[in-house]
DNA sequence: GCATCAAATGCAAACGATTGCAAAAAGTAA
DNA sequence: TTACTTTTTGCAATCGTTTGCATTTGATGC
């Protein structure tokens, strides 16, 4: 079923079918009627790639997740799953489809792959990793692309993301509030989120008068098992004792729990937690936990909307989304 | 830059610029070294929309996560991340691209939508939902097909999955064998997968020579929220006692885990309780959480290597994946 | 009845690759 | 040299839409 069968069906040209179809008011309301009419009894749905190739477009959107790239795992955050949700939600609502790729396999040439190839039209790309260089290597190209992360001036691309350094800061100032003097931040730097965050914990700590001690930032990956081990290996001795924990994710923060608990470490009294993210987990685990509340659902929605009015060739600027702090059992004294 | 460009460069003609890029032996291999090498000089990307017409193949396969009907959320089970996560990279690893959606917005007619209008070759299906008869609708087209559930054997389609009768059987034998005598089942049966599990819990019960009661089967969906709220509007009052928990996703567990704590119910003493997916959060919660494993990884390679033979044209059998009691603190007793 | 204009339709050329088949070039044997 | 393979190349059609432009149709005015 082509659009010719459907032209020869109604009597008319392949060019008004097409027009009908579309809705074009250059056509007679009634062909168009007709046409659509036929299209509806046959069952007939336009022939994506034909019509991509005709007009240039492909009307689908590349997500890149980025992958840690040591594990070479995915970041399973559920955090993740959600702001993909919505990312897919808001494009199927505005007609777009939605290629998802990891950065695990093969270094694509993203610029060639995807858009020199016609694949999708832009390219949303989800964390910054640790500087990347293929997100850098876009800036220069005409591809349209969007990423969820923080805004770095020196770099001039367009980011949605968390207000980061809030959010260390809120977190930070919380524990300082309930009592806490010496807080563990774990998370790597590296990652350009986690650097704000890191900065935000240093504004917190400066603004109490206390002082930042570079001992009490460890080097964390964004998983559970790292959590743990960071709290095992690095803190709690007599070296770096510690009554405070400032996890850059609930999932850090699941493990550093964990690892408190075996040491018979009281939660919130001896050791303080608060993570970051609020998935949904983090309310229903003992002790529920303290966490910044990331935007996720405005997130992925301004993402979208950013990309489309880019490709419409709108001006787009960099977004900061507010973050809150949820106070639950792992920090309240 | 298109072939015909190359191949004006390369005193060739498009035909000749065409098979030696794509290594044609046909091609004298001087001529296609010296084309290819034009090629990779220009970075010349053949045109996947202009190749995908001509060829009738767009090498790209749909993925469809089912979302919780009610709630309209994504399943957000970091395991669904971990899927797709390995379907994704066996796609690329194979030259697929793959376009993600979730069922919640539109009620597309896959068939048109994927496959008559040439958006992908194949369409794989995360979850079956609650016979969802958007499924039953496709056994009858030419669309290949895969889905991630239970067989069913009066519906003829090929599926990749845990053994969930299996995973509930091991699950509920071991709380059994930790002197469980009243399981509560935390879960909604109308899931195909779910109802496996269920089957499961029977068959445990009924060897140890107990008797299943209704009233302990709870109707629950798939979040942490449904597994705190169950446990506290329907056990644990004088009318339905419970010693242990058999909850269907580790989300669900760790919900119940936190009402109990919340109620000064020692786990696993009063109330043992296991969980199903082995998220990786699970083994770092506190208490750590019982689970059954089910094989993310195996699976999603599978649903790629079926689907890609499913495409070949090769007979193709649904598979059953082994799955593992992962014993924790939580049901220790 | 004819000129004029607007509304509706159709022609044919793209879009950029792939491929069956024919033709040219190169190699071999007589 | 001719005849006959074998290897290598190129022609031209095709995939199914969309769209600029020309053409037809019908309406209106004089």
């Amino acid at each position: 079923m082509t659009l010719a069968d459907i032209a020869l069906l109604a009597n008319v040209s392949k060019s008004t079918a097409s027009r009908a179809l579309r809705n074009n008011p250059l056509i007679n309301k009634n062909t168009r009627e007709l046409v659509q009419e036929i299209a509806l009894k046959h069952n007939f749905k336009v022939n994506a790639t034909a019509s991509n190739l005709r007009t240039q477009k492909t009307n689908t959107i590349a997500v890149v997740v980025m992958f840690d790239q040591k594990s070479g795992q995915a970041i399973s955050d559920p955090f993740l799953m959600e702001i993909l949700g919505t990312i897919a939600d808001e494009l199927t609502h505005f007609g777009y489809d939605m290629l998802l790729t990891t950065t695990k396999t093969a270094t694509h040439d993203w610029y060639s792959y995807y858009y020199e190839s016609k694949r999708a039209d832009g390219l949303i790309i989800i964390g910054q990793g640790e500087h990347d260089q293929r997100i850098e290597a876009l800036i220069s190209t005409d591809l349209p692309f969007i990423v969820w992360g923080t805004e770095i001036h020196e770099k001039n691309y367009t980011t949605v993301g968390s207000d980061n350094r809030k959010g260390g800061y809120l977190a930070v100032s919380h524990l300082i509030e309930q009592g806490c003097r010496r807080i563990a931040f774990l998370g790597d730097i590296n990652h350009t989120e986690v650097e704000q965050r890191w900065l935000g914990y240093q504004d917190a700590v400066a603004e109490a008068g206390l002082v930042v001690e570079d001992k009490l930032q460890i080097k964390t990956d964004f998983t559970s098992v790292d959590g743990y081990q960071s709290l095992r290996d690095h803190c709690l001795s007599d070296d770096v004792p510690i009554d405070g924990v400032f996890a850059v994710s609930d999932a850090i923060a699941l493990g550093a729990t964990k690892y408190l608990f075996e040491q018979n470490i009281t939660i919130p009294k001896q050791v303080a937690v608060i993570g970051f993210d609020d998935i949904s987990m983090s309310e229903y685990c003992s002790p529920s936990l303290s966490t910044i509340r990331q935007n996720t659902a405005a997130g992925g929605r301004l993402l979208v909307k950013l990309m489309l009015d880019k490709l419409n060739h709108l001006p787009v600027d960099s977004q900061l989304l507010n973050v809150e702090m949820i106070q639950r059992q792992s920090s309240s004294r």
